[in-house]
DNA sequence: CACTGAGCCTGCTAGC
DNA sequence: TGCTAGCAGGCTCAGT
């Protein structure tokens, strides 16, 4: 599922090859995945427009486009954006069931959107409606202003279970289930550790952690466990790198040999490490 | 405010 | 071997 890395690695592809491109026609294979506005409203704002650039926020895709709009993009759980040079009729025939939209550019370029499960959204969004887009977002863990105090005022501010709390895209942009269970695991935090009794040498850990996974995955260009691609269609490399994210419970930790377990937390599968990220009891004496 | 659960989807897999 | 129930999960919304 494509996370920060994997989304920064399609913009820095489409990027270069989508600017300057005219919208010449917008096709719609899947009514729900055009989230808003209608397809009327949507082909008047996206027709005929030119693309600027293509940027990334959060796990959202941002084409912006010359009337200062823009088309944004969330690929969700299994959506992939496709760059063709040029409008192939058996384009990729097995994968055609999965295709949900196209772009097609008054060059004869396409950008095709396929997406198994549908989950993702395509939208288009007015000028006057990007400031307020953009705020509902929280702090960019690869912004240098994310900083390891920065990570320790945000785990104070709130009393929450650190995992659903890191996942929270309100709070941190970007980050999804495979690089918060790797995070946790390598700063030893249990998943359920209330963020804002974590002590200052976990959440520099933390921070490290973070840091450190979402830049050796984007230098990857991703994870590829199943259907990430980026937009030229390559998988990523990070997948190696992983620690315990996919194991299954009872499977011995990499470092200390322990068998994993799995919780459910907020809906998602947890993979960690009992003693290694050891839950903190109302008793436990502070760690070194 | 924090948390829970339903709903959206379909390919894959575990278990019979 | 063949079938099916359940799992996978990012995000939104409603309810406790």
């Amino acid at each position: 599922m494509p996370e920060l890395p994997e989304v920064e690695t399609v913009c820095r592809t489409l990027d270069p090859l989508l600017r300057g491109k005219t919208i010449s026609a917008f096709w719609l294979g899947w009514h729900r995945t055009l989230e808003r506005p209608t397809l009327d409203l949507f082909n008047t704002a996206v027709v005929g427009a030119t693309i600027e650039s293509v940027s990334r926020r959060a796990k959202l895709i941002l084409i912006t486009l010359s009337n200062c709009g823009a088309v944004t993009i969330h690929l969700r759980m299994t959506g992939e954006l496709l760059f063709r040079p040029t409008s192939d009729a058996d384009r990729n025939a097995e994968r055609e069931p999965y295709l949900r939209a196209v772009f097609s550019f008054s060059d004869g370029s396409e950008l095709l959107f396929y997406d198994t499960r549908k989950f993702g959204k395509i939208a288009y969004r007015a000028p006057n409606e990007l400031a307020a887009l953009d705020a509902g977002y929280g702090s960019e863990p690869l912004d240098p202003a994310f900083t390891s105090e920065r990570l320790a005022s945000i785990l104070r501010a709130h009393r929450r279970q650190t995992k659903p709390l890191l996942l929270d895209q309100s709070v941190i942009a970007g980050l999804g289930n495979i690089y918060v269970d790797e995070a946790l695991f390598r700063s030893r935090i249990h998943p359920l550790q209330l963020s804002s009794e974590i002590d200052d040498a976990h959440i520099r850990a933390l921070h490290a952690a973070i840091v450190e996974i979402l830049s050796t995955a984007l230098a990857l260009h991703g994870t590829t466990l199943r259907d990430y691609r980026s937009g030229l269609g390559e998988p990523g490399q990070n997948q190696s790198r992983l620690l315990v994210y996919g194991l299954k419970p009872g499977t011995p930790c990499p470092v200390c040999g322990s068998p994993l377990e799995r919780l459910v937390i907020g809906q998602r599968g947890s993979i960690f490490c009992p003693n290694c990220q050891p839950f903190p009891g109302p008793n436990d004496t502070p760690r070194r």
